[in-house]
DNA sequence: GTTATATTCGTGTACGTACACGCAAATGTA
DNA sequence: TACATTTGCGTGTACGTACACGAATATAAC
């Protein structure tokens, strides 16, 4: 590997006028400096990274505004995980990440958490933008100090962010619904479960159901879908009984689609209802839905790589303000599709 | 951040002192050795590895040993394209990775290429274990020599190898099998296409098929399963009339599952033949194969994560090199299951 | 021709760690 | 007591790059 001090010696300069050069900073003459690029070129030179990042020894922040979670199982812990990865990789290169939460239930909360991040040090914002008027705010500030941002999971659109990185949600919907479409017969009919706390924020959901119900449109054969929504998520015995009124209602329903991570909640009732030969496709990877889908009461569990968000999304913004990397605007994660046999295999 | 500077002036040492209690060496007393210790400890302090690659200067050569390819669209372009991600994240480090490409349909070749492998300066070799004795035999010099090898896509058991980065075969056969399961009815049957090629090598298809049969014993349904071998696979004409013949012979025959990458074959033949409608099931991501997802000759394929593979593998031989990691004996890769809606998202 | 101002370049130090060298004090030997 | 050996530790240099400072040369102005 060829150095600077070798190359100042080929030219028969210092070390000095090479690193001007390297640098394309003024005080070399262009007859000198043509003479060092044709240097630099023949022996395909590259800056010692690691030397760059010792010499310069700045120092990078990037603050992370995401959602809380209580345990493993919950859907954040991953993303969080991913970026702990990130976190440990960059960290020789002298940058930190800080990770703040809000309650994804709470418009405020996210303001608030927004506002204290700003007190901070910070030269580059990964969030997840839950909240439609509150992530335009927080926008408008971040462009005001220059603060490069890149949202994770939900894709925001018409804004001058770095990069998304999450799941075509539409489209994730359409797996679902093709997938539920070779689990139950033609003239069987399927519910959709939508739950109240969904509505309150982020459109995901409801690009998935849009994407769900499209594909059955599309094909056109007699599948009907059904709905209802689930109020109270704390209450199973409620929800069993919303369930089993729609079963009664409609005997023909032999299918059920959770666009969201509560899907576990429905199989717990089909478990109590010994129901578990009805098809079950829903969301996530949380222990509880893995359980499900080992035992088969889901069927198919969609998943959206969020580890690899957590991890793509840092590394992005690194390498953005630390390397000069543009990245490209959209970072579709896979539609991963689980099931019993290659559940094991994440 | 603190650094070694830091904790000699705390301690009343010089940094030499530091380094010494830092690696173990002799030639520090007791006392002053864990007063040291104490203080790293209260601080929490990790070394600088920008700084420590750089003083070390040290150079690391891995050497990988793989399937040449001729085009994009080849398998093993997939993971050489990881290698290569791999590659640049390791040069700083002072670590390269040579590559080396045999015939896979040639264990001379495999041997060769092996040998002048060696002729290189090698710290640490990453294989694909395409012939079952020439690896034999390649090992043994590995070992003879003290140089580390991982496997890569093949698995092969009971040798000292660092680790394994690839697919569990048989549970991505049943996971094919499952598929198959639901495209098809219950009184339908299915051809299974094997390739001459493959049963010169490695047991990878044998245990995809494997998995495939075992999976229909399990749920007893009455779906039958027929086999046949394609001898020639530049030969299309042929191809199409032995595909043709199976069906005449078997009219319930709906459904094909081809273990390997060679599932275009089959595609070609239902659209030159107009039975698009028949099922179809393969293995691997080349270009071919994916617009006949896109277009759903192919209803499912199943992916193994390639570049993972090649990415993955190269970066546990560098950290078990120049890091002392140890890594997981295996490293099964994710069974991904790809389709018309989630291909576009890899 | 002198002074002033640009232009072009070399030198020195810093980043944090690794390690060879060598000096001092402590211990051993006679 | 004199010398040899060991133990414990400090110093200096290297790794490759970045950048501030200042020196030397060239050009301009008068």
């Amino acid at each position: 590997m060829i150095t600077i001090k070798d190359i100042a010696k080929e030219a028969n300069v210092s070390i000095g006028t090479v690193d001007r050069v390297i640098h394309n900073r003024s005080g070399v003459s262009k007859k000198t400096k043509e003479h060092i690029n044709r240097i630099i070129k023949a022996h395909n030179f590259q800056v010692n990274k690691t030397a760059r990042t010792l010499a310069l020894n700045k120092k990078y922040n990037i603050a992370v505004l995401i959602p809380d979670y209580a345990s493993e199982s919950d859907f954040w812990f991953q993303p969080k995980k991913g970026i702990d990865k990130a976190a440990e990789e960059i960290e020789i290169y002298r940058t930190t990440i800080s990770c703040f939460y809000f309650n994804q239930f709470d418009a405020d909360s996210f303001k608030n958490t927004f506002n204290t991040l700003l007190t901070d040090s910070v030269d580059a914002v990964l969030l997840a933008p839950v909240f439609f008027k509150e992530t335009q705010q927080c926008i408008v500030k971040l462009e005001q100090m220059h603060i490069p941002y890149v949202f994770i999971n939900i894709e925001f659109r018409g804004v001058n962010n770095i990069s998304y990185i999450g799941q075509h949600s539409i489209d994730s919907g359409a797996l679902a619904a093709k997938l539920m479409s070779l689990l139950i017969s033609k003239n069987e009919d399927v519910l959709l479960i939508k739950v109240r706390k969904d509505s309150i924020h982020h459109s995901a959901i409801e690009e998935r159901v849009s994407g769900f119900k499209s594909y059955f449109k599309k094909e056109q054969n007699s599948i009907k879908i059904d709905e209802t929504i689930l109020t109270d998520i704390k209450d199973q015995n409620s929800i069993n009984r919303i369930i089993s009124k729609c079963l009664v209602t409609n005997t023909q329903i032999k299918g059920f689609f959770v666009p969201s991570s509560y899907v576990s909640l429905i199989a717990t009732y089909l478990e109590t209802a010994g129901l578990q030969h009805l098809k079950l496709i829903g969301y996530d990877l949380n222990q509880e839905n893995i359980d499900f889908v080992k035992n088969e009461t889901i069927d198919f569990l969609i998943d959206q790589n969020a580890f690899s968000q957590g991890y793509e999304g840092a590394k992005i913004l690194f390498n953005f303000i630390a390397n000069n990397i543009v990245p490209e605007k959209t970072h579709y994660s896979p539609i991963k599709l689980l099931t019993k046999e290659n559940i094991e295999y994440l």
